[in-house]
DNA sequence: AAATTCTACAACCGCACGTCT
DNA sequence: AAGACGTGCGGTTGTAGAATT
C-alpha cells in the first residue's frame, strides 16, 4: 500500500525559488486563496511539489512576514517559550508575529544557542551547565546538532530527562512549579512582558490588505508589484497569530503572563 | 588575489496528526 | 474501524556569501 507521493517525483523541480516562480505562485494565491497545496503547482503552472509551494508561500512569501533579525526582544521571548515548550518551532513562532517556524528554529541554532551556551546555559535545558561540561559542550556544540537530541542527563529534573517527553519540552512536565517558572521568566525578563502587551494588541484580527489599495493586479500591475513586494521588506501587519495554536493546558501557561501583564 | 573555512538561512525530507469517506 | 489523503511540524541538508588564511 503506501500512500501516494505527495508529488510524482519525475519532473518536479527543487532547489532555490526563481523570482518567476514566486510571482506565478503569489498571483495564484492571490487570485485563488489557499486551497488545496496538491493542486496549486498544477494549477499555478509551476513544476513543484505541493508542498514545496506550501512552504515558500508560508515562509517567505506571506505578506505579514518581517524580515530581518529577530530583535533583543523577540530573541529574548524565544528563549523563555522554548524553556517553556522546547522545540516547539511552530507553537513559539505562533507568539512572534511575522514571524515563521523555520526562522526562528534557524536563528534558535545558528545564534542563540551559541549565545546561551556562551553565557554558561544549557539551551536544552536552560539550566546552568556545569562547570566541568562548559568548556567542553562550547567546544562542540556548535556544530554538533546531535547535542540537542542527546537529552544530556541534566543534573537533576526529577528524574525525568528521559527521551520519551522528549520535544526537548524541558519544563513541560512540571506544571506544580509552572507559575513559580512563570514568575521568575516574568521578573527576570521585563522586556518580555512589555512585548507581551505589545503582542496581545497586536493579536487585534486585522487582516492585511491584499492587494494593497490602489493597486490593480492584471497583468503589469501584479507584476511590478509582486516585484517591489520581493524586493521590499514585508512588514504588512498582523494576521493569523490567534492562540489557537495552544492546546488547553498551554493556554493555562501563558494565562498568568498575560493576566499578570494587565494588573 | 586565490583558496579555504565558516555562517546563515532557504529548502527538503520523513513522519505525525486530523479529517473524510 | 480502517484506509486514503492533505497538511503541519521538526530535523536535517545544501548552498551562497562572508570571513579568514
Amino acid at each position: 500500500m503506501g500512500r501516494q507521493p505527495c508529488c510524482d517525483k519525475l519532473g518536479v523541480k527543487k532547489g532555490p525559488w526563481t523570482a518567476e516562480e514566486d510571482k506565478k505562485l503569489i498571483n495564484f494565491i492571490l487570485t485563488n486563496g489557499q486551497c488545496c497545496w496538491r493542486a496549486v503547482p498544477k494549477l499555478a503552472g509551476l513544476r513543484r511539489c505541493g508542498k514545496s509551494c506550501r512552504l515558500r508561500w508560508t515562509n517567505y512569501l506571506r505578506p505579514d512576514l518581517k524580515r530581518g533579525l529577530l530583535t533583543e526582544v523577540e530573541e529574548q521571548l524565544v528563549i523563555d517559550l522554548h524553556a517553556r515548550l522546547g522545540n516547539r518551532w511552530s507553537k513559539i513562532a505562533a507568539r512572534l508575529p511575522g514571524r515563521t517556524d523555520n526562522e526562528i528554529k534557524n536563528h534558535w541554532n545558528t545564534h542563540i544557542k551559541k549565545k546561551l551556551l556562551k553565557m554558561g546555559i544549557d539551551p536544552i535545558t536552560h539550566e546552568p551547565l556545569p562547570k566541568e561540561n562548559k568548556a567542553t559542550e562550547t567546544s562542540h556544540a556548535d556544530n554538533s546538532p546531535e547535542s540537542e537530541n542527546h537529552h544530556v542527563q541534566l543534573p537533576e529534573t526529577n528524574g525525568t530527562a528521559s527521551s520519551e517527553e522528549n520535544s526537548s519540552s524541558p519544563t513541560e512536565n512540571c506544571s506544580s512549579d509552572e507559575s513559580h517558572l512563570l514568575d521568575s521568566i516574568y521578573d527576570d525578563f521585563p522586556l518580555v512582558s512589555c512585548l507581551l502587551e505589545d503582542d496581545q494588541a497586536l493579536l487585534v484580527d486585522a487582516p492585511w490588505e491584499f492587494p494593497p489599495s490602489g493597486q490593480n493586479f492584471d497583468g503589469d500591475g501584479m507584476a511590478s508589484w509582486t516585484e517591489n513586494w520581493l524586493l521590499d521588506c514585508q512588514d504588512f501587519g498582523i494576521h493569523d497569530f490567534g492562540f489557537d495554536c495552544f492546546n488547553d493546558m498551554e493556554m493555562d501557561m501563558l494565562n498568568p503572563i498575560e493576566m499578570g501583564n494587565k494588573q
